[in-house]
DNA sequence: CCTGTGCTTACAAACGTTTGCAAAACTATT
DNA sequence: AATAGTTTTGCAAACGTTTGTAAGCACAGG
């Protein structure tokens, strides 16, 4: 079917190890039939085997990413970056979704090491780390962004969660909110906690104790957001201003607070968690906590490609979170 | 390195053959054996190499998908639909980006090729014919969602967007509205021409003659519509409605009502096209003409298996597009 | 005791590359 | 003209599987 190298060396009359060095340039083959040999392949319309070559070489080219689900921008946004910097790097990249179920993760995993890619990137892998390791024989370098369990189960990438939570609810803070609640995400995700422990470090800051009627949870999407919401709106005294576990959480608790008669930011402040593409955007602007998801991908393929290539140096990293702010957030109305 | 199926047959004291056949449960081989063969498989943490497999199979049970951006919440949704669906059919997807720039489509179309992909399915796929047969030498399935030239290339999967844009329209017109305007996607893309010609339609039908003031040209994403929106609001009357080639577009242009004042529904009506998960919790939420993504991205690959097991039945689809009212519409204050 | 018949197992080729090493073809030197 | 040296080419093994075919073995029938 597919024209292979000996197709080729048949048609110039030369050995196929000829055609493989003169197509792969090597300085082994004279410059003519090097030249020779390339027309006929052109002209054979050849395109070489990859999975041949992966075969000999023991390298696939191919990163393979797990993530929970590429429905939410903030992942959708950070495997855009590593799929760039992969294929600037000449790999591609194998997506598989989990779901968010660490049985179907592990399932992923093991498919992707059948599949011997050179590395791994999981976007908030959910396995423990003894599951993991199982899968682990073949030593295939694997990276976890925003990993989900506190463990430290290889090199991972992390962003501020705990700054990043605790800059969002000074800012609250600073513009006169007393009443700050506080829409944290799955209680397993370990993100969720760190920025709820940001949230309780601001409110202490300022000698305040957190109240644990202002703290609900919601499941990290609008949906979560939006039943949060509606149980603070249910509260004797409502808060003022709510901070969320993330943009999505922010959209839905912005939408129950609309639907329920009350304008952003003048009747309350929402800030996210994120700083998704589409923040700037919304009705009003998102003020968020940023995280930098063009370099969480990069770092992450940068640190695959370095453990690949027997980097000893390679280091968690954990990035800085930055506040925007925007439209979601102001001062209260009255002054507690 | 990893172990292969030799080491077993070395410590089963049996020939490798006999092992691959074990392991593939065939019949020629003895119950016990194959029993004691399985168990020093699993003691020697045996994955099979799928990169083997394939060679000797030529099937790499992969897909190939080649997608403009991620970033783009319609896209991580149908993207979302061909990865579970292929999942469940026991493959496996290679994603790679193309930036809707022809010559990396054109490269990544290659790269697959290379990887020996079963099938591929291009969303939005955007180079021309000619070029994509060129590369089309090892026939490998195609399957194009939401073509973006006119030309038949292959087997696709469309909506019907003639039908979405005069729904859409259509609506707005029922609610009262005549000023109505159109906010298109970038002219090269043939579902911006459709949904146009649908608007069109909706209003002829009407009896009104499409006023070239009132259509303009966003990006297909929220900054297009913003600058497209201000052109909009500085015509001498303004239009209390429109009909946005996306909902990308259509956040893009809502804001930008909002930053003149404006007030949507009440002073702008606002209808989209796509349906993102997102729109039912944008303020307001917003109306749009939903597209079906699960489906849209099931067929694709369910098209691309049926197409690899030599179907000849396969046809193009177009799949119906449906009316979602939600919030961002309502009549125009002053009936003209 | 020999032969045919099933059931198991082993051998070997094939998939399409890369690459070490030997062989061949030149070139230059004596 | 022979030799050494250098460049160019070919041979063959290897990567880890699948699978067609041959071989081995036990058992039954003649």
């Amino acid at each position: 079917m597919a024209v292979s190298i000996k197709d080729i060396a048949r048609a110039a009359q030369v050995s196929y190890s000829t055609v493989s060095r003169a197509l792969n340039d090597s300085p082994l083959v004279k410059a003519e039939t090097k030249e020779r040999i390339r027309q006929v392949a052109a002209e054979m319309g050849y395109l070489p085997s990859a999975v041949a070559r992966s075969l000999v070489m023991r390298r696939t080219q191919t990163i393979g990413v797990v993530v929970s689900t590429i429905t939410d921008l903030f992942f959708a946004e950070v495997i855009h970056a590593i799929e760039e910097t992969a294929l600037r790097c000449r790999y591609n990249v194998i997506l598989t979704n989990s779901g968010g179920d660490p049985q179907r993760e592990l399932a992923a995993i093991r498919a992707l090491c059948e599949r011997r890619v050179d590395g791994m990137i999981l976007v908030s892998g959910c396995s423990r780390r003894k599951d993991l390791c199982a899968e682990h024989k073949l030593d295939i370098p694997m990276v976890i962004i925003n990993n989900v369990h506190q463990e430290h189960l290889g090199y991972s990438i992390e962003v501020d969660n705990i700054g990043g939570g605790r800059q969002a609810t000074l800012h609250l803070l600073e513009l006169g909110h007393r009443r700050i609640a506080h829409i944290a995400g799955p209680s397993r995700e370990w993100d969720s906690v760190e920025r709820q422990q940001g949230y309780e470090q601001a409110l202490q800051a300022y000698g305040l104790e957190p109240d644990p009627m202002l703290i609900t949870r919601g499941n990290s999407r609008p949906r979560g957001g939006i039943e949060a919401m509606e149980r603070l709106l249910a509260l004797p005294v409502r808060p003022t201003a709510i901070f969320c576990y993330n943009d999505a959480t922010a959209i839905g608790a912005m939408r129950a607070a609309y639907a329920a008669g009350l304008r952003i930011p003048q009747d309350l402040s929402v800030v996210g968690f994120d700083d998704i593409d589409l923040a700037p955007y919304l009705e009003p602007p998102l003020t968020t906590v940023a995280q930098p998801k063009r370099e969480m991908g990069a770092r992450a393929v940068e640190m695959v490609l370095a453990l690949l290539s027997g980097d000893q140096q390679v280091e968690d990293c954990v990035l800085p979170s930055r506040l925007v702010i925007r439209g979601s957030t102001m001062p209260p109305r009255i002054i507690v």
